[in-house]
DNA sequence: GATGAGACTGCAAGCGTTTGCAACAAAATC
DNA sequence: GATTTTGTTGCAAACGCTTGCAGTCTCATC
């Protein structure tokens, strides 16, 4: 069916080992010849199977990107940036939605380790150790999220959390609801320890909520436990959750930012569009998807690269209210 | 490294092919010795190289979805849907993000076709010549357009367009701007007939605007020309578009629906949450990730499956304003 | 003019599976 | 009891490509 080295060989007149180093291996084949076998290739429209080559070579030019979900905006862009890199280093990329499910999550990395060269895994929420044992079948690198021994892409999110709770406080607020996503989430760990530094320095209390769903339903349930720790500002885990508590608040009659400032985390598309606009902590997510398949595809030993995120500040942020 | 069929046949004592058989054809081997291999295979936690295989089988067990823009909110859902069914009949599936450019779209299907048993091509820029050429390499389906001879998922925005423009002539509209996106976007094409034989039907008249970019900026730079046309709605070739035309209207003061009533295309999420809430056509696009696979995986002959759109009425929709 | 060094090319053994075929035994058929 | 069937297994040839090795041929070198 398919056009084969071996129907090129006969075409040029040569043997196949000849045409294979044609493509692959240029010097080692005279100019003449291989202009031949090119133009034969062309002529039968020869295009190099990368299933028998990946089998002989133990490389397949594959990634496999894993994600919580897709549907989440945090992703497509990260996804989006991964998968253009991966292209023009001429490689191709699977995606595997976990859909928040840890055994997934592995299963995906398992059967996925067969046909790539690599994986980048965004915000896993397996154990470091489980993660640590996979590495070991097939190179992986880690976004938002530490693992030592392991390559990993971090967004400094602590960054632009602390400046949003310095504004927050700058603003007069003196209670901050802290409302958290997945409890396995790094980015949500790191989040909260940078927020409650920061508080700590500006005087703001602290008030946990949660651990909800990482989704538009989990921020809306967090709601009434943050207004009844009685704060007057909320950082939700990400942007999905801070709409969540600005439709809640709409629902309640209760006034975004007259009677509650909310600030998202990841500055997705959405955030720009919501009623208020939302005040959110933006992370450099295309870069991390180049730079997380540079560092798959160069394979040096692990290193970490930490991108810096930046608040972005809209509407649903203002001054505290006047206490009551 | 990894462990074979070599591997495991030496270790409980059988050639490679019974072990191979043992996996993949279970009644040619006697249930004893099945029991033994798998056993064995356990042991020493053997999982099958499917690269080997799709060399000898020629199938590779992959699906590969192509898709104009993965950060458009369209396609998320669309492709984590896709990913969720192969997952689910054991296939892995493969992105390519062609930036929206043609050329990008024919070469990701070409270097894809050696290792996918077949593509979901989402709402396809490429004449249909060409995919019908590329149909003859690797199975296709398509979405979101009709291609002859071809499987494909069509989502039926006429229906919620007719919709749409018969309840905007309800509300006292007379000019209907229809702002398109690409013009070589199938659903497009469909979206403006259905509006102009439903306007047709109301006596609605219809201005065109445009093409654009199917991004907010294009949305935005058409905005111009839909109040140049005196027209008091707006049908945006998407939900992006439409956001576009809602930014635009706040900068110039423009009041949503007050003035301009706004109507998107494919209920993204994001539209839940513009301000105003946005008015759109809802497309049922798990369920045409889902059948794509289906079809694919099932490889009948060519059939056609239309799914049906609706009207979701928000806030950016509302009586005509009164004749200045 | 013998020798060694390149430069090129072919040969053949893999890579890990699958699968048609043959071999053999045991069971079933007449 | 001879013959066929059935069940089970092994053998070996693919699948399309890469690559170490060895062979040939041409030149430069002394």
């Amino acid at each position: 069916m398919a056009v084969t080295l071996k129907d090129v060989a006969r075409a040029s007149g040569v043997h196949v080992s000849t045409v294979s180093r044609a493509f692959s291996a240029a010097h080692l084949v005279n100019a003449r010849t291989r202009a031949r076998v090119l133009a034969a290739a062309d002529e039968l429209g020869y295009r190099p199977n990368r299933v028998a080559r990946a089998l002989s070579t133990r490389r397949t030019g594959n990634l496999g990107v894993v994600v919580a979900d897709i549907a989440n905006p945090f992703f497509p862009p990260l996804l989006k940036a991964a998968q253009e890199q991966a292209r023009a280093r001429d490689h191709h990329v699977f995606i595997a939605d976990t859909d928040e499910r840890t055994e997934v999550e592995e299963e995906a990395v398992r059967s996925l380790a067969g046909q790539v060269d690599g994986l980048i895994l965004a915000a896993p929420r397996m154990a470091d150790r489980r993660i640590r044992e996979l590495a070991a079948e097939v190179p992986i690198v880690v976004v938002n999220r530490r693992i030592s021994g392991l390559s990993c892409v971090l967004m400094d999110v602590g960054e632009g959390v602390g400046r949003a709770v310095a504004r927050l406080a700058d603003l007069g607020h003196r209670d901050l609801a802290l409302v958290s996503g997945p409890a396995a989430s790094w980015t949500g760990r790191r989040a909260a320890r940078a927020a409650e530094t920061a508080a700590g320095e500006h005087g703001v209390r602290v008030h946990r909520v949660g651990p909800q769903p990482p989704t538009e339903a989990g921020g809306a349930a967090a709601f009434d436990a943050v207004a009844g720790a009685g704060a007057t500002a909320a950082l939700a885990h990400n942007d999905l959750m801070a709409l969540g508590l600005l439709a809640a608040a709409r629902d309640r009659g209760v006034p975004v930012p007259g009677r509650l400032s909310v600030v998202g985390v990841d500055d997705t598309l959405t955030a720009r569009h919501t009623r208020p606009a939302l005040t959110t902590v933006a992370m450099p997510v295309e870069a991390a998807g180049r730079a997380a398949v540079d560092l798959l595809l160069r394979d040096a030993t692990p290193q970490d690269l930490v991108l810096g995120t930046r608040l972005v500040e809209r509407d649903s942020t203002g001054p505290a209210p006047a206490q009551a």
